[in-house]
RNA sequence: GGCCCCUUCGUCUAGUGGUCUAGGACAUCUGGUUCUCAUCCAGAAAAUCGCGGGUUCGAAUCCCGCAGGGGUCACCA
């Protein structure tokens, strides 16, 4: 069996979302459980949507995803190179094959003349077929007008290991164009020869591409060369499930999702859930079980909505499975400035208190803040409390004066801070809600904090008590 | 309009003729975990399997129609 060789061929009009990097994903991992190779190709036959700066984009998700590849545009290999601008004179030789054998001709219309058909068709209820208006005898190609493949209507039946059995009629196979008028080739043209070129076993994309496929083999025919292996996945739509996840719209570079912290792991894991699993119940899958579990057979063949909620639910799986040294290596340019000061030691052990609560890294800042700064008294975090408020203020300043003189002789270890304060709750005879709520917030100023015993065990005793200080101050002004 | 593909809880999905009065996960709701938020745990609600016929003792699963959705019909990929 020759050996599995995969592509992703993206054309450089900017980021990549989800819906691109699944694809490629999917092409990534049989290439990786077959011991065979993953290739980049860029398809920049296109100059005018090209993006400044894409191909650099596009390569550096892939690194930072840890997605491999054996050959691409900054990895040479012996199918190279791998940017179709520059393989323009491999084309033209294929070009001229069949230009010999009398399969392409010099295209004998105007873009205008070609509009006019169109419109013609469509107002008709037709659908437009350019074979039902070229001459029978084929006008020379000049290399000033498109070359367009003339095409053998037949019916197709082929199989797409996604999709299964897929059959087509003779409407759908048409005369396109093979290279354009500006020289570059066509996708249509171009992806074809470079597949074969290149050695592709499985060619894995989105469904745009089917109603095209007809195409395709007409021209492999034409060709004399066998296709690859089809696979076809589904697209993804957006949240609100009517059209198909694009740039244009909502979807967000998959760089963008890195730099808000989500990890690789959990966006690799969701990505490959969006559209396959492996029949079982399983739901975390690490990046060998993917490898080794992942077949194209059992990838959805209808489309799915992306549902950003269920990677947000993932990610915080996989960040409270990841080691705190390890979550602090990919942290550490997430810390707020203020945090600059401060040991690894003391981030380390905020890091390990937030960690199950976290959903990406990006929320550190917020999360964490009061470790670093002093906080400002919020008031309202006691008038709006429920039962705070209902608390005669002098008997709120005497509970934190007690925990205060309490706290001040302890050594501080998590022990016995907790010891300390639940002496005080039978001594004071009052619920945790009251002299624990009241701790939280003189010492954190935030709704919402870790756990009391271990916040302040981290916050140390100074700090801990010149905030409980400053909150009685300022319970005292209210007076 | 032609051609092609798709159709199970709100969402991602399991399911390949009987074990399905349809399972899991996300989201939602409730309760528990000495304080808030979260985590974790327990539980609830949530799909008459797009609709209509058929085949069969028996269908989410097979067949036929229909409907809905999507894709495509570029000198874009």
């Amino acid at each position: 069996m020759n050996k599995i060789r995969t592509r992703f061929a993206p054309s450089p009009t900017g980021f990549l979302h989800i819906g691109g990097v699944r694809t490629a994903l999917y092409a990534w991992l049989l290439a990786k459980q077959n011991k065979g190779d993953f290739v980049i190709r860029i398809e920049d036959t296109d100059k005018d949507r090209e993006v400044e700066g894409s191909i650099e984009h596009i390569l550096k998700t892939f690194k930072m995803l840890g997605l491999d590849y054996d050959e691409g545009p900054d990895k040479p290999g012996p199918f190279g190179p791998y940017m179709q601008s520059e393989r323009l004179p491999i084309y033209h030789e294929w070009a001229l094959k069949l230009v010999s054998k009398g399969l392409a001709y010099g295209d004998p219309f105007s873009k205008e003349e070609v509009e006019g058909y169109r419109i013609d068709a469509k107002q008709k209820k037709l659908p437009f077929l350019y074979r039902n208006y070229r001459p029978n005898k084929l006008p020379a190609w000049d290399k000033s007008k498109p070359l367009r493949f003339k095409s053998n209507p037949q019916k197709y039946t082929w199989n797409d290991i996604v999709l299964g059995q897929i059959q087509s009629n003779e409407n759908a196979i048409d005369d396109f164009i093979l290279i354009k008028s500006d020289g570059y080739p066509t996708y249509n043209f171009a992806h074809i020869v470079d597949d074969y070129l290149m050695q592709i076993s499985h060619v894995i994309r989105s469904q745009e591409f089917i109603a095209s496929v007809p195409k395709f083999l007409n021209l492999y025919q034409a060709l004399e060369i066998e296709p690859p292996i089809l696979a076809t996945v589904p697209a993804i739509l957006g949240p609100d499930g009517r059209k198909k996840l694009s740039k244009r719209d909502n979807a967000k570079d998959i760089l963008d999702y890195l730099k808000e912290g989500y990890l690789k792991e959990a966006l690799i894991n969701f990505m490959a859930l969006l559209g396959w699993n492996d029949s079982t119940e399983q739901e975390i899958f690490n990046v060998d079980q993917l490898i080794s579990k992942f077949k194209l057979s059992n990838v959805q063949k209808s489309p799915a909505k992306f549902d950003e909620r269920r990677l947000v639910w993932m990610n915080g799986q996989y960040i409270r499975m990841t080691s705190t040294t390890e979550l602090y290596a990919l942290a550490k340019s997430y810390w707020p400035n203020d945090s600059k000061t401060f040991s690894q030691d003391y981030k380390m052990a905020v890091l390990d208190l937030i960690k199950e609560r976290l959903k990406y890294l990006s929320e550190i800042p917020d999360l964490t803040s009061f470790f670093f700064v002093e906080p400002k008294i919020d008031p309202s975090l006691i008038t709006d409390n429920k039962i705070l408020s209902k608390i005669d203020n002098q008997f709120l300043i005497k509970l934190l004066e007690l925990s205060h003189q309490r706290l001040s002789k302890t050594s501080f270890k998590l022990e016995e801070i907790k010891n300390t304060l639940n002496d005080l709750l039978l001594e004071t005879a009052q619920k945790p809600v009251v002299l624990f709520s009241l701790i939280r917030i003189a010492t954190t100023q935030s709704p919402a904090s870790p756990s009391l015993f271990e916040t302040i065990a981290i916050l140390g005793k100074d700090k801990t008590l010149s905030r409980i200080e400053t909150q009685i101050k300022a319970l005292k002004n209210y007076e």
